[in-house]
DNA sequence: GACAAAATACCACAAATGTGCGATTGTCCT
DNA sequence: AGGACAATCGCACATTTGTGGTATTTTGTC
């Protein structure tokens, strides 16, 4: 049975030449090719067939981690790509995973981590260290739909909706068979009850709170 | 040391007197409570003082596991929630996550991964099965933003964040130090390049696309 | 049937926006 | 030196918005 391919970007060489042997001594598993920069790994993957799994550290020299993992999954969509860094705040997190992450270590993981990590993005899993899972269920119940109640009816949800599509006030009249009129009063409501006075703020305020 | 205490809101009885056991058996833990339906835990969880944890199914006669996580939340904010489910699509993990579930376990998971998972999120971790923990971090792509480039300039990027935050151009204009004719001319800019013809066309772009 | 809430409609006027022009200044690049 | 671009400022004018009113008709509920 062929090894898993890995490859690893990582800058610093000590960690790198660390964690490779700890991989070359595992079962079924190669590392073939070591990087300091995403540049250099960028470069040989436009020339030869992808790994298996790529382990990336971000806050690397040159262009950052996140960026070059968009550029990794356009060249290898298919490669799984773990990140493997000390970097653990939300917004380093979020990005990495948006970028298309399929794991993320924090680099205290000791080396059999790091292994049972390739294995499990390859059946198909994601493997995250304890704190990043947190984080990451975290950063769903900001999605969560607040909810503030403003006692908007129906009608005014509706007028609201057509507001947020970009519509003006005439336009909206046309659309709903009402007169310009109406839609100027219901809107004068909804400035009321969401406490704001301008387009801006209404369309701003449904973004932010999820009323729409 | 007082044992770590669990309540079960599960309508099948014989999974939920296993589950008991299991519980049981294990060392410093405790099922102080099981209910069908989650009505009765929310009773119960008005008149005494909240469990450590709560595992929960959803898909539950009566009102939802979802509905009844929120209400959860609400009475007892500090008790950690653990789904347990036989429901893996993806709405049900989005909501209950959004919710503010702690973990998320399929009931494939053997009385080990339990009591394992129970003693994870009391280390501040967040429990999941792989599959699970695979389709959260699929979610997260899709928040990637798009980020279509409109070529917009630092500037211009500045006076729309301004927009978006709902001043006016008048407003603008005093907070950067401008005249006001900069600021229409900007803004006539940026309504060219995103091809849009009114501030709830830009506003609404801004937050869909990602702009701000 | 009485009553409240919601939806509808209208007027008037000040304020702000959208859009057509043109123009100057500074910076960066070649 | 010249060209491209960004940022700045200006004017005029039609359109749209925001806000103060008042008033009628539906609709649902007790």
């Amino acid at each position: 049975m062929a090894p898993i391919t890995i490859w690893l970007v990582e800058d610093n060489v000590r960690y790198r030449n660390a964690l490779a042997g700890v991989i070359n001594r595992a079962e079924r598993m190669a590392c073939s090719q070591a990087f300091s920069r995403c540049e250099e790994a960028l470069d040989l993957l436009q020339q030869t067939p992808p790994p298996d799994v790529i382990l990336l550290d971000i806050g690397l020299p040159g262009i950052s981690g996140i960026q070059g993992l968009e550029k990794f999954k356009q060249i290898a969509p298919t490669t799984y790509i773990i990140i493997l860094t000390v970097y653990d705040d939300n917004d380093k997190v979020f990005n990495a995973l948006c970028a298309g992450a399929s794991g993320y270590l924090l680099k205290d993981s000791t080396p059999e981590k790091i292994i049972a990590a390739i294995d499990e993005v390859l059946a198909g899993g994601a493997p995250m260290n304890m704190q990043i899972a947190h984080k990451v269920l975290e950063m769903f119940t900001r999605f969560k739909p607040a909810q503030t109640d403003y006692g908007l009816t129906e009608r005014e949800r509706e007028i609201l909706q057509q507001l947020v599509s970009g519509l003006t006030k005439q336009q909206i009249a046309d659309k709903l068979y009402i007169s310009f009129h109406t839609v100027n009063t219901h809107c004068k409501n909804i400035y009321s009850k969401l406490h704001v006075n301008t387009l801006s703020g209404v369309i701003s305020k449904a973004y932010r709170e999820h009323l729409i």
